[in-house]
DNA sequence: ACCTGAACACCGTTCAAGT
DNA sequence: ACCTGAACACCGTTCAAGT
């Protein structure tokens, strides 16, 4: 069929105003959460916009513009627990969990955050909030500059490590494969991975139970010895 | 100068079996190291090997055969400490700081290992031997895994941590826009912050005194309250 | 068997041109 | 001013061909 118009025809040219740098962030965030950083192209952005791809350029300098505003867009949508007179260690649990969520539920904000200087007010809000809870916990300011950069490196690492590990888990037979990896272990090499491997598998399938154990033990270590639950 | 060849005269065709998996691993991590894993490109590496484009498929099946390979070719040399009958606690120590090492001396080798499983039976050991102290230090399985997985997020997070940090800060002038980015704060509205601005810079400069002072906290919260220095 | 260049389907971005 | 396609310099990889 020789005259058959291709199956896609071209798209009609976009009225004037029809894009605006919040529509376009909208989508990049859509595409980001979607496929992830890796796959998030210019183009395909065009496209989910309905747009030629260089329309874009009209209203942001170009692709790392765009992974900012969208990183910036993210931060600012940390939830800070309100201002509470009680105890800052419940205070600073809830600020490293909402950056948690943050991380967890948009996997792409790491990979755009990691990289760049934190330059939004909402991320000085965060880090100026968390300072004065350690003080107000009791930390000198050397400690407390030390304490709130362990408790980010750990938030940040442990949401980097579940997003990493959902994703390579999520391909077809995965995690097949690493349960007879672990089946063909020697347990006379391996004693100890063997007898807890059962419990290694189920800590990581515990959503944020495995992330509040830890930071637990590290607000328990850095903050002094009181128990609380 | 209408006859001048090329700068770069064409290269002789390489001798036959000058090439191995070995020598384009080497190759690899010197570039991964010099440049970045986001720079690593097959061209490049064969052009460090000064052989075609295409010679390197003979020995691997593509680009990410070859980053599996250097990850875990890079993973088999973290040095774990010798077998001690002494206090768990400090082998731990000793072990998240061999693999800590590990990645700030490669920071390609997180972009490398984030995603992927740990198959090299150097991993294995590794995590064998994490498990094992922290069953000698007293932990339950459930503990021991739970401990285990919060360790390695914490090392993970603070190599990363670093390793950004210190690219983005190489960058011509950007120390000096952070400096007066932070001059320039609000004393007002962020108290906190501006008073421990300078704590916090020093806390970043202090090699792995920052990861310590984490680590040895979140040791005495996941393992009791032994206070040992 | 090992190494080669040309070619393909991508990518971000520059540019001159349309409206 | 805003949107467009063509073009440029990249990328990983396939392919048929050289040795």
């Amino acid at each position: 069929m020789p005259s058959t118009p291709p199956a896609s025809p071209p798209r009609r040219r976009a009225p004037r105003n029809s894009l605006n740098p919040d529509r376009i962030l909208d989508a990049a965030l859509t595409l980001l959460d979607r496929d992830g950083a890796e796959a998030f192209t210019m183009r395909g952005l065009a496209q989910q916009l309905g747009v030629g791809t260089m329309a874009v350029y009209s209203h942001f300098r170009g692709k790392d513009e765009i992974s900012d505003a969208v990183a910036q867009r993210l931060l600012d949508t940390i939830e800070l627990p309100r201002e509470g007179s009680g105890d800052p260690r419940g205070e600073l649990r809830e600020v490293c969990l909402g950056v948690y969520r943050l991380f967890t539920e948009h996997p792409s904000a790491l990979e755009l955050l990691a990289g760049r200087p934190l330059r939004g007010d909402d991320a000085i809000a965060l880090i100026d909030r968390m300072l004065a809870l350690l003080v107000r916990a009791g930390l000198g300011p050397q400690d407390a500059a030390h304490a709130h950069i362990a408790l980010m490196q750990y938030t940040v690492g442990s949401a980097l490590w579940n997003t990493r590990r959902a994703r390579t888990l999520c391909q077809d037979g995965a995690r097949d494969r690493v349960l007879a990896k672990i089946a063909a272990l020697d347990a006379g090499a391996y004693p100890a991975l063997v007898s807890l491997a059962p419990d290694l598998l189920c800590a990581r399938n515990e959503g944020t139970g495995q992330f509040e154990y830890g930071l637990d033990g590290l607000l328990r270590g850095l903050l002094g010895a009181a128990p609380q639950v």
